[in-house]
DNA sequence: GTGAAAGCGCTAACAT
DNA sequence: ATGTTAGCGCTTTCAC
């Protein structure tokens, strides 16, 4: 019996201390008309008969819901695991809840949870973009609705929205430059969809590194595919069909790049003797791998808080964002996948 | 100007159409005793109007959020991302939102996690205990009000909530069994915390696979820590200096072993001649590290599918749900770090 | 410093 | 088959 009880509510709170169900509300939100020792009487009270506010009676009213939406690719990657951690932590500091959704890569799915976001009323949208989302006019009822959405990582460019990135020409140049320096004539890049910004502008930082070697650029060295595990076996085995065989790889993400050496080592291939390889991430498996992986440093966790800071105060602050684009830092990591001198 | 609008409800709809506000719930709804023809025009208005249905409002009067709150320890391991996943797609396809919280492993954080899910007005909760966590008591709240809670993988008995599991007991004797049959003799455990009942039953498996080949347990053979990397690197460390070498391990997980026989690798023992090793979960990585690690196959995505379906059950059938536990089945995947043989 | 009253948008019991 | 009405619990303007 005495469980399934009726909610206490503030006219509870007032009836039993004799004030103006008003002045509760007030109370409880340390509103400063109220007298101190009213405040204190009303909120012992609320703790003592077990009050809970009713957040969709208060949303109803307010038309804030307190609540951040995030849609992701995919939750299966040390990547976007420490980026929702880093979210997390800024965002329960704050008072912010958190939905997330995952578009599972699909345009499709992506487009559904950018609806269900939008149902939800989030005060703010946290977006990293899916394998071959095509357009992003699925965003739409929200910005014109004010509710700011911000880019991580995957972005597209909106004169709306901040994007939050690493400089990814600038890794790949990095990480291919690190590749001509040991020695590597002949490298190939293995992709995601260059739709997407990450890969399109990776590839653009290994143009310009070949270029500057005075290396002509060869299209047949540039494999695509989705750089999971199924991608990175299917490059390898490319690459062991080529008639002229690569002396380096440059893959954009580290779980490919596994898959890849792992394939290539079965064959026969030495690394890095034979080839050389460079992934981009720092994920764990790179130090498992052997030989260990030479990688980009992505700051998963960082980007994470700056993208759900940077969103609070786009949600907190009315007029439009001025920032367009926020770039933190990488860094090539070097072992022993890369080391032929 | 055209931005910004007031959201359009069901009273602008019904104004539109010359009908009651009721009648307009009732068509959005498909409520069989309006016309059919009455619900076409009723759609078709919101549809072109771009009405949205305000949850707050619906979910104040119905006092049911459609949402499922989802308390795990950590979201970043291979296991964890497969049972959202398989949540996700049962939880969507259901109808239900999904609001995800860490606890970090720590029993503190688990206890806001609870009274964040419980503000949120959950309609049920699916947990996974946090490592350190000392008692359920911060579920109480939600269970008074009878929403229902199910517990996954790390797991408590409660009178009143389902769990799921795998048989971890079995699994841990068919891990330590099969180092038996490959002639290991002395076998350390490296396991978590043993409130955790994973880390407990495993051990009982351990202890029955010894005692039933006659071998005494020697306590000094238990290391418990954290199941990290950096908790694999200490138990290696322990088990170096032990005067007396032991030939099997057994780690509860397999980020733990993989660090385990990495330290020990470095330290020149040879893997599996000097020490067999066998992990558990089935982790992406133990198909990397060299040699590959033998492992229990831990089914995560069904996992998160039948707690999901589990606890929609729950949630839609009045009376206390009378399964008490349900236990998915497990696999030992024999790779060459156990084999000695 | 506190109270009265209206209304956020929806649903459901009760009419008709 | 549709309409009337009341109310979910909270916030906030205006009044005192």
């Amino acid at each position: 019996m005495e469980d399934q009880q009726k909610d206490i509510t503030i006219y509870d709170i007032a009836r039993k201390l004799d004030l103006s169900p008003a002045t509760v509300s007030r109370g409880l939100k340390d509103h400063p008309a109220i007298k101190k020792e009213t405040r204190k009487r009303i909120k012992d009270a609320a703790m003592k008969m077990g009050y809970q506010n009713n957040l969709f009676a208060s949303n109803l009213r307010t038309k804030k819901t307190n609540t951040i939406g995030i849609i992701v690719p995919r939750l299966n990657s040390y990547f976007m695991s420490s980026v929702i951690s880093g979210m997390e932590s800024v965002v329960n500091a704050r008072g912010y809840n958190l939905i997330i959704s995952q578009s599972q890569e699909a345009f499709e799915k992506e487009i559904v949870s950018a609806n269900t976001m939008f149902n939800s009323r989030v005060d703010g949208l946290l977006v990293s973009l899916a394998y071959d989302t095509q357009n992003i006019d699925h965003y739409e009822v929200l910005l014109k609705k004010k509710i700011p959405v911000i880019f991580f990582d995957r972005v597209v460019d909106h004169p709306r929205c901040t994007n939050i990135v690493i400089d990814n020409a600038k890794a790949g140049y990095d990480a291919v430059h690190h590749l001509l320096e040991q020695g590597c004539k002949r490298i190939v890049y293995i992709g995601g969809n260059l739709k997407r910004n990450v890969y399109a502008d990776r590839l653009k930082g290994y143009k310009l590194a070949l270029a500057e070697s005075g290396i002509p650029f060869d299209e047949s060295l540039v494999i695509i595919n989705t750089l999971n595990e199924q991608g990175g076996q299917d490059a390898a085995q490319k690459i062991l069909e080529m008639k002229q065989k690569p002396d380096g790889i440059f893959a954009a993400n580290d779980s490919s790049a596994v898959a890849c050496m792992q394939e290539m080592k079965a064959a026969g291939i030495r690394i890095p003797t034979d080839i050389a390889v460079v992934g981009f991430n720092n994920d764990p498996i790179s130090r498992i791998i052997e030989p260990n992986l030479t990688t980009i440093n992505y700051p998963g966790y960082e980007m994470g808080e700056i993208a759900a800071t940077t969103l609070i105060n786009a949600i907190n602050s009315a007029p439009g964002s001025t920032i367009n684009t926020l770039v933190l830092r990488h860094q090539l990591i070097v072992r022993e996948s890369s080391l032929r001198r």
